[in-house]
DNA sequence: CTGAAAGCGCTTACAG
DNA sequence: CTGAAAGCGCTTACAG
C-alpha cells in the first residue's frame, strides 16, 4: 500500500506538500498540485487513518454505547443504530460499537485508548451513572435523551412530553372520559429512562387539566406475558380509551381486538416508526423520524468536539403522526370469525 | 493522558521495558515490572491503541459491512450486530460499523484507510458482488451465508437445508399430501440471498423424495400486503400445511389462524429466535442461536486474520427446535370470538 | 510557494 | 535482564 512518502516521491516534492494538497490548508501552486494528484491516482494513495490520527490526536471515530436491557425493544434500537452509522458517515466519521455493560468502565477505557472522539449515548435514564462517568473523563458525547435537570452534556431526542399531550388531546375530543395508560414495564419506569418518565407524567397532567379519570397499566413486553396481561385488561376495560407507550403490548393488539369493547379509534399509541413499518398496527400514533434525531445527534456531538466551549443544547423533535394503513385498518374490522 | 514515557520516567525504566511487562513477551525482573506496574497503576495508563496499530499494523478492530436492505427483516439483523459485538469484545476487539451502499467502493477505502483488520459480510448472496472486491484487496473476511461454490473465503451460517429438510419430514409424518412454501418476496431469490435459496431448494428436494405435492407462494414483508396476500392464500388454502421462510409473514399469521382450515399444528416456520422473542408465534419452529453464529463469525475471522494460510473453512450450524410458547398456542386456539 | 525536521505514542530488533 | 535507536505514516510549525 503506497504511503505519503511513495506520493512525494512519485511527484518530486516532500511529503509536507503532499499533505498540503490532501489537507487544503496552505496554497500549492497547480502545477504542483496537478503532479501530486496524478501521483496519487497513480499509486492508488488513501491516507492511513491512524496514522493521521496521531499526528491530529482526531481518530474522527464516534463510539456508541449499545446497551443490552432485555426490557428494550430491538427493532427501535436497530432503527437508531442505522441511522447513526449513516449520519456519520455522511459527516467522514465512523461509528465504533461499544457494549457498556459495567456503564463506567467502559467509558474511562475508550477515553485512555484514545479511539473515539466522542461518545452517543442511547437510552439515558434520568440520574445516569454514566453520565458521571463522562464528566471525570471529560469526553465529549451528546445524549439521545433528555433528563431534566441540567447535565452539562447537549442531548437530543423526541419530544416525549409533547407527544403524550397529544394524544391525551386526541382520545379527550373524542369525547370518552376514564382513559387508559398502557406502559413499559414497571421496571422501565424505575430505571427512569426519560423517555418513558417524561411520556408518563405529560399523560397525568394532561389527563388531570382536562378532567379525565386515568388509570395506568404496566405490561411486560414478553409477547406471551404481555397477551395474556391485555386480554385480561381489556375484557375488564374499565375505560374507554387507552394510550399505548409499550411496543410490544402495541404489536399484540389488533389480535385482541375483536374481544374487547373498546373501539379501534379510541386507541393510540406512541410507538417506534420501524415496529409501524414492520407490522401494520391500525391505531392513531406518534413517532418521529429515527433518521433526523439520529442526525441532529452526531452533527450536534461533532459540533462539540470541534468546538467544547459553546453552550450546551437541548434539541426536541416534535413528533409526527402516524395513521393506521388503510388495509391495517380494513383488516382491524375483520379480525375475527370471518369462519365462524 | 499518561504516555508510556511517562511511564517510563516514573519507574525509571526504558520505554521498551514498559512495553515488555504490558506485552509479555520478553521476561522481566520481577522487581522491575513491579515498580513499573506501580507507575503504571499511579498515572492510570492505556495504551493508545492508535498509536500501537501503527507500530504493530493491527488495528484489533473487525468491519461490519451492514447493508440496508428494505426487504429483509431489522430485528432479525440487530440480534447479528449486537452479539458480533460482544463476541469481537470477549477477543480484545472491536466492531466498527461499514455502511456498504455502494458495495465494493466501501471495501476497496476500508482497506486502503488501513482502518481494520478484517471483515464481516452480512447476508451474503451467490455471486456476491462484493466477494470480488474481497478478492482484489487481499483484506481477510468472513462470509455470514454459505455460497454454493467455493469463494476462497470462510464462512459461517445456519444449515439452511438441513432446517428445511427437518421441516417438510415435520409436516409429513403429520400425514399431509400438500404443503406450501410461503417464501420471501421473489426479490430475494432473484439476488440469491443463500439463505432463501438454500432453504427453497431443500424444501423442493425433499418434498419430492416424500412425494409431497408442493406449492409456492411469495409474500411482502410490507406487513399490509403481507396480511392480505395471506388472507387470500390461507382462504383459498389449496394445501394443507405450511412451511414458513419470512419472518413478516409468519408474525401476521396469529391475526389470521381463526379465518383458514389449516390447523395450526400443520404451519411450521424457520424464523429469527429474535422474533420468536418478540412475538409470541404459536408455530413449530426452527433457528439457532446468532450468539452462537456470531461467536463462530468472529473466533474464524480472527484465527484467518492471524494466519492467512490457514485451510478455508465452511462452518454449518445445525438448527434447533423452537416451540411456541404455552399462553402463546393456548392463546392460538382463542384467537378470534371471545365477544361474538 | 516548498522542503527538512520534529513529533504523535507505540513496538521491535539490536546491543550490551 | 535492560536500554537506546529506528521506524510505523502522518501533520505541523518553521525556515527559506
Amino acid at each position: 500500500m503506497a504511503t505519503i512518502g511513495d506520493v512525494a516521491k512519485l511527484a518530486g516534492v516532500a511529503k509536507s506538500t503532499v499533505s498540503a494538497v490532501i489537507n487544503g490548508g496552505k496554497y500549492v501552486r497547480p502545477e504542483t498540485r496537478d503532479r501530486v494528484i496524478q501521483a496519487i491516482v497513480e499509486l492508488d494513495f488513501t491516507v492511513n487513518r491512524g496514522a493521521r490520527a496521531l499526528a491530529t490526536s482526531k481518530t474522527l471515530t464516534l463510539g456508541l454505547l449499545v446497551q443490552f436491557n432485555e426490557a428494550e425493544f430491538a427493532p427501535a434500537m436497530n432503527t437508531y443504530v442505522v441511522a447513526l452509522s449513516d449520519a456519520a458517515h455522511k459527516n467522514n466519521y465512523r461509528i465504533l460499537l461499544l457494549p457498556d455493560r459495567d456503564d463506567t468502565a467502559a467509558i474511562r477505557q475508550v477515553k485512555a485508548e484514545r479511539v473515539v472522539d466522542g461518545l452517543i449515548l442511547m437510552n439515558v435514564l434520568e440520574d445516569d451513572p454514566r453520565i458521571d462517568a463522562l464528566h471525570a473523563t471529560k469526553i465529549p458525547a451528546v445524549l439521545l435523551g433528555m433528563p431534566s435537570e441540567d447535565t452539562g452534556f447537549d442531548a437530543v431526542d423526541l419530544n416525549f412530553s409533547g407527544a403524550a399531550k397529544a394524544l391525551v388531546e386526541r382520545v379527550e375530543s373524542m369525547g370518552v372520559s376514564r382513559v387508559a395508560l398502557i406502559g413499559w414495564p414497571e421496571n422501565v419506569y424505575e430505571s427512569k429512562a426519560t423517555y418513558a418518565v417524561l411520556f408518563r407524567e405529560s399523560v397525568r397532567e394532561t389527563a388531570q387539566q382536562l378532567q379525565l379519570e386515568l388509570v395506568e397499566h404496566y405490561v411486560s413486553v414478553n409477547p406471551a406475558e404481555a397477551r395474556s396481561a391485555l386480554q385480561e385488561i381489556f375484557s375488564r376495560a374499565d375505560f374507554d380509551a387507552a394510550i399505548f407507550h409499550n411496543d410490544a403490548a402495541v404489536a399484540m393488539m389488533p389480535q385482541l381486538l375483536s374481544s374487547t369493547p373498546i373501539p379501534r379509534e379510541n386507541i393510540v399509541s406512541l410507538h417506534s416508526s420501524e415496529l409501524a413499518r414492520m407490522f401494520a398496527i391500525p391505531f392513531f400514533a406518534v413517532e418521529s423520524e429515527p433518521d433526523v434525531i439520529a442526525d441532529s445527534a452526531v452533527t450536534t456531538l461533532i459540533t462539540r468536539i470541534e468546538n467544547r466551549d459553546k453552550p450546551i443544547t437541548r434539541k426536541l423533535f416534535a413528533p409526527e403522526w402516524i395513521v393506521g394503513t388503510e388495509a391495517a385498518s380494513s383488516t382491524a374490522h375483520r379480525t375475527g370469525c370471518a369462519h365462524p
